[in-house]
DNA sequence: CAGTGATATTTGCAAATGCATTTAAATCTG
DNA sequence: CAGATTTAAATGCATTTGCAAATATCACTG
């Protein structure tokens, strides 16, 4: 179970995937674990008429006020196009609110609407829960240490992005 | 930039995601992690012929020998008819084998051939310096306990799974 | 200020996805 | 050990996705 740890790599080489292991590459592991946090909401967005893309939209949305949708599409996560559609649909269940940006006519800005709110609130608690489980053992300081981690790693990928 | 972190729940409450901030909020840097991270190595895969589930099928049979396939599902974080579907196009190009279990004539074991390797390790270079970039400031030391905690994190999540 | 290039969003369309079902084989049960 | 249940993998099919193109507007440049 406990390979040896990545370490810095000697000059010139690229260590190979079975050397490092594959539960020590973290990025397989983040997928591992995304993939079954995900799934595991998958089942509660079902039963309140969400997808993925359109629970993605309506939290951020909780947390930022009228955003523009490319701006919406990186914090979500959503391809633009893909999200553009998912806006359709929120849209016409009252869950959110497309306006026109007042500077930039081609801009549209998104509001979530009170049953907006709800709807995500509905399910946060399940969201909630899925976090908890996920840190289950996981010290007050190693879960700081950790989230100070991934923001290091989000600011070192979003090159020249918002 | 640095509201303040999760800390533990006061009983009985379950604070909101604007509380405790989307920056602050682990699956959602997760999220947005894996998303640029996967797109990165969308193009380089595209030049190769491979998709995201194919080329993770290749990279777990690049470590693992010869598992089931719903093994490799698993392992790979796609569905299990996605994967099908994958390694029949995986098995057409030559980059894999599938060979009968021999205990169980259900199950079907896969295995990767030296052209698959090759091409994994065409690929390998370019996903080993996405994670060098994602890490770019990030200590040995941290690096150990990042993977530390994710481990627990993986393990607490995979219930009855492999 | 007309013309060229960039930007914001939507949409057409082919391909990918995932759920549910099917097929086949193993395992359990009375 | 026949019948019912579970498990492994593949497949049918409707939906979703994402790329590329279209549309509309803005910004820059000579």
């Amino acid at each position: 179970m406990m390979d040896k740890l990545p370490s810095d790599q000697p000059p010139g080489t690229v260590p190979k995937l079975g050397e490092i292991g594959l539960t020590n590459f973290a990025p397989y592991l983040m997928n591992r674990i995304m993939g079954r946090y995900n799934a595991s909401l998958r089942d509660e967005m079902a039963g309140l008429g969400l997808t993925t893309p359109k629970m993605r939209a309506l939290a951020v949305l909780s947390v930022i006020e009228g955003p523009l949708i490319r701006e919406l599409a990186v914090f979500s996560v959503v391809e633009q196009s893909t999200l553009s559609r998912a806006l359709d649909q929120l849209a016409i269940e009252g869950l959110i609110r497309r306006e026109a940006d007042a500077a930039d006519s081609r801009a549209t800005r998104v509001y979530i609407t009170e049953a907006g709110r709800a709807s995500f609130e509905t399910l946060w608690p399940h969201m909630s829960e899925a976090h908890s489980r996920m840190f289950r053992g996981v010290s007050a300081d190693e879960r700081r240490a950790f989230v100070g981690t991934l923001q290091k790693m989000l600011s070192n990928i979003r090159k020249h992005e918002i």
